[in-house]
DNA sequence: TTGATTTCTTCACAAATGTGAAGTCTAGAC
DNA sequence: GTCTAGACTTCACATTTGTGAAGAAATCAA
C-alpha cells in the first residue's frame, strides 16, 4: 500500500514478530499449532519507517494491523486543520480504526507511525479468505471490542474526573514510553491539553520531583 | 430482583413495549415473526418506579435491560464518596453494565432509574437458554458493542476538544430531554464540570439566548 | 399546610488552563 | 559546518473552571 513499508524477509526477525504476536494472542484465546501456522501465511511482517501513514484519511483502510514494536497513533482532522489524536500505542496490541475497516466506508482516521515500526498486517481481501480460526473468529472480534470498549469507558472516567496535571501524571506512570518517545504535540492533543499549558505542567512536574529527591 | 419492580400486565401496554423494542432491534438486524414470539416469552416487561435501583454495586448484576420509557444513569463510586455518572439514556436502547454481566464478575456499577421507567428485561439465565435467534446472536452483540465503541470515541473527542459549555450547549442541542428531565447534578458528572459551574454556564447561556430573542 | 431535606443558584475568590508571542533548542537537509 | 523548519519552553495576561459558603427554590412526607 505504502511504498515506504518494506517486508520483513529475515527469518529470525519474521519468527521474533509472530512470536510476540501468538503471546498476545493467547492471552485471549486458544490457538492450536495448525491455526498458527495458517497466521504466518496470512499476515504479512512489515518493517514501517519513522513518520510513515500506514493508512489515510479519505481511503477506505486496506489492512488490520498488529503493532509488535514502535509507536503508531490514530488521528484526525477537526473542522478546518486542527489533529486531534484519539489514540497512541506501542503495542504489542491490535491497531485499526476498526469501525471503518469492517464497513468498509471511507475513513477519516488516519494511522501514522512516530517511530520506526515493526507490524503485522492483514489485508481486508485475506481477513475474508482465512479459516475461521480463533483470531478471526466473530467471538474474539468480541473480545477485541470489549476490551476497547472498557479501556475507552476509562478514558471517559479520567477525562471527565482528572485535572490535565493529573491526567499527565497517570499517564506517566502507567505509560511512561509514552512520554518519552512521542513528541509532546501529540500527547498534548491526546490528553485534551494544550501544548503550552502541557509543557508548564511537564515543568511543574520535574521540579516537584527535584524537590523530593533533594 | 428489586421488589418495586412491576411485572407489567395490561395486554396493551405490554403490546406497546414490544413494538418499541422490536423497532429498534430491526434498525440492526432482521426479527421474522417466529423469533419475535420467542422474544416474547423470554423478555420481561417491567414497570420501575422513580428514583429505583435495578443493579447495584459490589454485586453480580442477573439482568440484560432494555429502556422502553424513562431516564436511567449509570453510575459507580469514586475513591471516597463521590458518584460518577458514566451514563444517562432514556431510551429507546439497551441499558446494561456489558462487561460484568458477560463475564458474571461483581460490577461497581449502579443502574439508577432517575424517572418511572419501562424496561424489557431477560435474566442470564434466559440470555442462556434463549434460542439462537438474532437479538442474541454473537453478530448481534458484536453491532451493539461497535456502536458503544463509536459513540463512545465521539465522548472522548468531545472532553479532549470542547470546553464545558461548549458540551453542555452540544448536550442541550442534542438531547435537550435529558437536560429537561435529569437533575443537574448527575448531568454535571455524566459532563465533567463541577455543579456550581454547571449552573453557571447555565445561566450564561440562558441570558446569552434571552438577548438574542429580544 | 408545614417543616425538613435536598437541589439549585449565586457570589467572591482561588486555581487551573488557554492564548499568542518570543525566544531556545534540536534534528535533518544541504 | 551552516541553515532552516519544526518542536519545545517560557512568559505575561486572559479566560475558564473549581471551591465553599450562603441563601433561594423545589420536593416530599407527615
Amino acid at each position: 500500500m505504502n511504498e515506504k513499508c518494506k517486508i520483513i524477509t529475515d527469518q529470525k526477525d519474521i519468527d521474533r514478530l509472530f512470536e510476540v504476536f501468538f503471546s498476545y494472542v493467547k492471552l485471549l484465546t486458544d490457538i492450536p499449532e495448525e491455526d498458527q501456522a495458517h497466521c504466518r501465511e496470512i499476515f504479512k511482517p512489515v518493517f514501517v519507517p519513522k513518520d510513515t501513514f500506514l493508512e489515510k484519511e479519505n481511503s477506505i483502510h486496506q489492512y488490520h494491523n498488529f503493532i509488535v514494536s514502535g509507536f503508531m497513533r490514530n488521528f484526525h482532522h477537526d473542522g478546518e486543520h486542527k489533529e486531534i489524536t484519539i489514540d497512541i500505542n506501542n503495542g504489542p496490541r491490535f491497531f485499526t480504526s476498526y469501525h471503518h475497516f469492517i464497513h468498509q466506508t471511507i475513513s477519516n482516521e488516519n494511522l501514522h507511525c512516530i517511530t520506526d515500526c515493526e507490524i503485522l498486517r492483514i489485508s481486508r481481501e485475506d481477513v475474508a479468505l482465512a479459516k475461521d480460526i480463533g483470531i478471526t473468529s466473530k467471538e474474539y472480534n468480541e473480545k477485541i471490542l470489549q476490551y476497547l470498549l472498557e479501556s475507552n469507558k476509562q478514558r471517559i472516567i479520567d477525562l471527565t474526573t482528572l485535572t490535565a496535571k493529573e491526567r499527565y501524571l497517570k499517564l506517566m506512570k502507567n505509560q511512561p514510553e509514552i512520554i518519552k518517545n512521542v513528541p509532546l504535540i501529540y500527547i498534548a492533543s491526546y490528553l485534551g491539553i494544550n501544548p503550552g499549558s502541557l509543557s508548564r505542567i511537564r515543568q511543574e512536574v520535574s521540579s516537584e520531583h527535584e524537590k523530593m529527591t533533594q
